[in-house]
DNA sequence: AGGGCTATTTATAAGTT
DNA sequence: TAACTTATAAATAGCCC
């Protein structure tokens, strides 16, 4: 699927393996939504970056609910396989590997603490755009109709704008103070640097150099 | 990709769903499978039919150890499930779900396990919507094309928007505080007021009670 | 460094056996 | 029912910006 074939091994390129996860990373989950729509299944996909970035995907509420699913069919399967174990050679053999790791769960289930959780939110396309990106928060809903998991999504992206807004501000006057100080110096050729004095008040910028 | 083109919903007939589930599944198998080779990331994906069956794919040795890799990362997170009927008003004893946070909170002992959905609190205020405010800005623009002036604007009602967002995420949280607090109150009848932390890490809510 | 652009490769819907 | 076939929709590699 594009200009060349591509060969099923491991993308030397540091940059190029970057760009194909994040492309393919995008192209995978999308799938993954289509086929639990499509045909009314429950999907999980859990991805681990190779810098331990975990990207998730999942098509109900939250993907513990999957797990938890996933966990119960193992028991399942474990018990069933250890029964026919037993019935073939009349003895308890020693615990294969899926038994052993499925002693790990029920130490995780008593729970005394009090916990809400708020729909799983699993954002499938974050990046983009910063204004496209929050663009779609905005159609429907009211922050008022929101829920939890809802709104600190929306704030998380909100943030992310407006760092960007001042990131570019920022920019803008670098922009200007290096005009500023080229303008200072051709009137002042001097070897030593001017200070430039930026005044942020307000939309506007005042700079005054001495 | 086909001879016609998908709309992203159920498909009704019941073979061609089947098919299509069987057909997709493999690909979305060997594009799993692609995606952890050429990147050189863990991936794991489990799939359940309609019918229940599982199907797996782990791009390591076992799908055990992406789930553990998760768990430690859910720790971190934290993540819980929960049906939604229930926690409609409020307060539902749960004692046997996922107890990762508590690893969290090793000082923290509430006498009831308890969860519940803030996504479920009713009595909304009925303002305005405050993200139109913000919309006309998002339609053409990039904030690299605006001006200083207009980024601060826009800086401005982006401050505000998530000045929104918190305050309506703390009027949740204390609506769930309340209810909780109800709830220990019922218990425990007595005229001094319980302790309730509330810890906030990521999207989900974190409470327990002394 | 992420977004847009094709030329290509892939995936697959529908049809056929 | 599942295994092929084929026309077409989708994904995406390599580029440019």
């Amino acid at each position: 699927m594009g200009r060349g074939k591509v060969q099923l091994k491991r993308i030397e390129d540091k940059i190029s393996r970057q760009v194909t996860f994040s492309k393919r990373k995008g192209g995978l989950m999308k799938k993954a939504n289509e086929l639990a729509v499509l045909c009314d299944v429950e999907v999980a996909l859990l991805i681990f970056s190779d810098r331990g970035r975990l990207y998730e995907f999942c098509s109900t509420e939250s993907l513990e609910e999957i797990l938890e699913r996933y966990r119960i069919h193992a028991e399942e399967e474990a018990a069933v396989r250890k029964r026919a174990e037993q019935e073939k050679h009349g003895v308890v053999d020693h615990k294969d590997k899926q038994s052993q790791e499925l002693q790990l769960f029920p130490k995780l289930r008593s729970n005394h603490g009090i916990e809400m959780n708020l729909a799983e939110c699993t954002d499938l396309q974050t990046s983009g755009n910063p204004l496209q990106m929050i663009q779609r928060h905005l159609d429907t809903q009211n922050i008022e109709l929101k829920n939890m998991t809802e709104l600190t999504q929306l704030e998380k992206e909100m943030d992310a704008i407006l760092r960007q807004i001042r990131f570019r501000k920022t920019q803008l006057m670098m922009d200007a103070a290096k005009a500023v100080h080229e303008e200072a110096s051709h009137r002042h050729p001097k070897p030593w640097t001017s200070y430039i004095i930026i005044c942020l008040a307000g939309p506007r910028i005042k700079m005054a150099m001495m």
